[in-house]
DNA sequence: GTGGTCTAGACCACC
DNA sequence: GTGGTCTAGACCACA
């Protein structure tokens, strides 16, 4: 099973399942035109509702990571162009400077956090974008 | 006023007031010992309830951010040696790659994301540890 | 061939044919009596299921735009006169004010909204009533 | 009670709720800022489920047309400019004439639907841009 | 009090 | 078989 669930995270349990979808998709475990799991057999293997996964897929069709019709198998979806390019920059870089926050008042310094930033990109974004 | 709320900001009030007190911490516009204004205060140019920024203030002594005591102002807590070094460092590297994926999904290259976490952090840490 | 199918379109497969099978009879590329495809030969060209053309071509047949029997091949026809035309009148109007609606709220003038209805109409109905 | 459901409707019951709430903005029944009536008030007005209200409600704050937060009562929220003008006159047109098509074909001509369009415009749109 | 999540089970539409 | 909708009721988090 490629997912899992964690029941101590305190995100929402669609939340985890978006994100590793994600993940998944980015470091190139799951490529364009691959097909997901079923929402009920995905829901059986993660011991949760069928709804709670059914949710996750409706979000990232939403998004635009997958296809998903009714009838059909989900399948990761062809990559699309972004569209606000600004508004996407600015977006990501708040949500760094939170992490960043974090970091400092937790005693890490900028040096060691810098590499924490490239050890968590390197080899992770085999699907990315170059 | 240092602080605000942004409306359409999704994360909950309380949490951008945390956030917005550790980005003031960090940058050094708040140094440690320095007071930081009243619950009913801030409540007031916040436009907020009582309660959330109540709220934010407890978080914010959990964390070891603020000194907290009843009849008391709020002031800065001195710098606390950070516990468990290796799970603070996975932590953090695991909200990075969560972005990661996102900006990777959001059509932003490996190139401009390093580029956009130099921007966030430099200039941002100047009360952070070096 | 006539027709496609989008995959990024989130309609029904057989609505996708309906409508365009629709806009082909409207602006002229199908006149009255011509022959359609075969369902077996218009479902390889389209890569989809037989039951979804077969789906198709019944709607088609429903709604009086196509003659449809069996042992036969499918024909485009001959028009009918309308039903009710209040009623219908009322339909269109207020699928109309819907887009309308959703145009507005995406920041589209009224000004704008009319140039697009032109254009969209234009060049579009030859095989339409006058 | 500004809402209502139809049973007959083919939609779905939250998309009916949607487009509601949507023309009331647009026409100008519900301004930037004003309250909606909570997901269990509005679920009891209207006979549905509680989770169905909630689910157009979500929807409507996907859409970026209202503010939803735990919490606080859902507001109308402020106009925010449109990202991919071309991108949207074009979804636009592809609308309209899918409704041109069905309308050429139950008889109705290019002038009645032109004037069709007018009417469902003029007076419908007190809260569009001009 | 508000909205948000999760579970459970029924039934429908599409392919 | 697939996903999509609706109902029902519990419990949680925010203000």
């Amino acid at each position: 099973m490629l997912f899992s669930v964690d029941e101590k995270d305190p995100r929402p349990l669609y939340e985890q399942i978006v994100m590793q979808v994600k993940a998944a998709v980015v470091d190139g475990r799951l490529s364009v035109g691959e097909i997901l799991p079923g929402v009920r057999e995905l829901a059986d293997g993660l011991g949760v509702n069928l709804h709670t996964v059914h949710k996750a897929y409706q979000r990232l069709r939403d998004s635009g990571i997958i296809d998903l019709r009714i009838g059909r198998r989900a399948r990761v979806a062809a990559r699309t162009p972004p569209a606000g390019k600004r508004e996407v920059d600015r977006t990501i870089m708040r949500r760094i400077e939170e992490i960043a926050a974090d970091a400092a008042l937790l005693g890490v310094s900028r040096q060691e956090f810098s590499r924490i930033v490239e050890r968590a990109v390197a080899g992770k974004l085999k699907g990315a974008p170059s």
